[in-house]
DNA sequence: GATGCGTGGCT
DNA sequence: TAGCCAAGCAT
């Protein structure tokens, strides 16, 4: 097989065209021996499941301002980690991040397990997190497989299954690229490579450095692979979202249940999300609608919610949430979808001062 | 194995 | 625009 061959032009590649990350070692104190930190490692491989590299930039550089190695995160509150975080979506990676920096600072000494399967057995740590670290911090040649790595040899091999059914397979397949020299290296360079030139639309087979390599190009079909089985549709719910203030500035916010849908993040108290949600208000007020709703997308349904305002005196006693003063509040804490329920509520009459977050109701059906 | 879980960018 | 997609994990 040629599977030897395939590994070292991916590895030729890299050498040359690796991109610089934050997290990451440079050429030459590779060279010279030096291993990625891998409290930097697990910290960006977290923040990258399901998530791009542009999104993850800014998070990484302000959780390692904060928290420079794991047992200053092990020691963060939890409700500044999560405020950290918010923003980047799938929170109960951030729930999970500072378990596991406790886990590893009272079990395992602030020091990372040297195994994958240490390592799998640490809150927020899947097959591949555990298999990424390992290889990448540790040189364990571990089958590091992510979405990228799956396209990458669902094409070079023309495996014509579908996932997820094909996960399997292209794992087996992955196992056979896998070098024992820098399979850390050898890991990214599969990432790169699907990030940059092995893309889901409109592959760049014509600077690939696999071209020769790739089975799918013969065929002609390198942009068919790999097939997935259809998804559900996604349903459409409603809901209201009510927008306190008190007249001292102070702002109705609850903690949501901490698992589930936006678990453990602050947000606005509201009805369920449903079909026909049952309007239930946090508060004996004055309720006017907000003259603008909110739309957003969550993996599984969309969302269109409407934004009623109202003001309270100073003993009003919410039968939900609490007030949170005015010096107190940032909009930045929140997760995105009540960042826009806030910027619709500040919209009031003011058509100018439309967010593009916040749209007109009469379009939410 | 299927489902639940965010968000922003791209086409 | 509406859908697709991104360095997945837990249950």
């Amino acid at each position: 097989m040629r599977d030897a061959e395939t590994g070292a032009a991916l590895l030729a590649w890299y050498d040359r065209h690796a991109r610089v990350l934050p997290w990451r070692v440079g050429p030459a104190d590779r060279a010279a021996g030096k291993r990625p930190d891998p409290y930097r490692v697990w910290l960006s491989e977290v923040m990258l499941q399901q998530t791009t590299v542009a999104a993850v930039r800014s998070y990484f550089h302000r959780f390692t301002t904060l928290w420079p190695d794991v047992a200053a995160l092990a020691a963060a509150p939890d409700a500044a980690v999560m405020e950290a975080w918010a923003g980047l979506g799938y929170y109960a990676r951030a729930r999970n991040l500072l378990a596991c920096a406790r886990a590893v600072a009272a079990d395992h000494g602030g020091v990372f397990p040297a195994t994958e399967a240490g390592l799998r057995a640490l809150p927020g740590i899947g097959p591949y997190t555990a298999a990424a670290i390992a290889a990448i911090a540790q040189d364990e040649p571990a089958v590091v497989v992510d979405g990228n790595v799956e396209r990458v040899v669902a094409r070079l091999f023309a495996h014509p299954e579908p996932l997820p059914r094909a996960k399997p397979a292209l794992t087996a397949l992955a196992a056979r690229l896998t070098p024992r020299h820098r399979p850390g290296d050898h890991a990214q360079a599969m990432m790169d490579l699907g990030a940059t030139i092995c893309t889901p639309r409109a592959p760049a087979c014509g600077i690939c450095p696999l071209a020769g390599f790739c089975a799918a190009r013969v065929q002609g079909m390198a942009a068919d692979l790999p097939r997935k089985s259809a998804k559900p549709a996604k349903p459409t719910r409603q809901g209201i979202a009510y927008v306190v203030r008190r007249a001292d500035g102070a702002v109705l916010l609850e903690t949501r249940p901490p698992k589930g849908l936006l678990g453990g993040m602050p947000g606005f108290p509201g009805t369920d999300w449903a079909e026909a949600p049952d309007p239930a208000p946090p508060i004996a007020a004055h309720w006017r609608p907000a003259p603008v709703g909110v739309r957003h997308t969550f993996t599984h349904f969309h969302l269109h919610l409407a934004v009623h305002l109202a003001k309270v005196g100073a003993t009003a006693a919410p039968a939900r949430g609490a007030f949170v003063p005015a010096a107190d509040f940032r909009p930045a804490a929140l997760p995105t979808l009540m960042r826009k329920v806030w910027d619709a509520a500040q919209v009031e009459l003011d058509d100018a001062a439309q967010s593009d977050a916040a749209v007109p109701i009469a379009r939410n059906p």
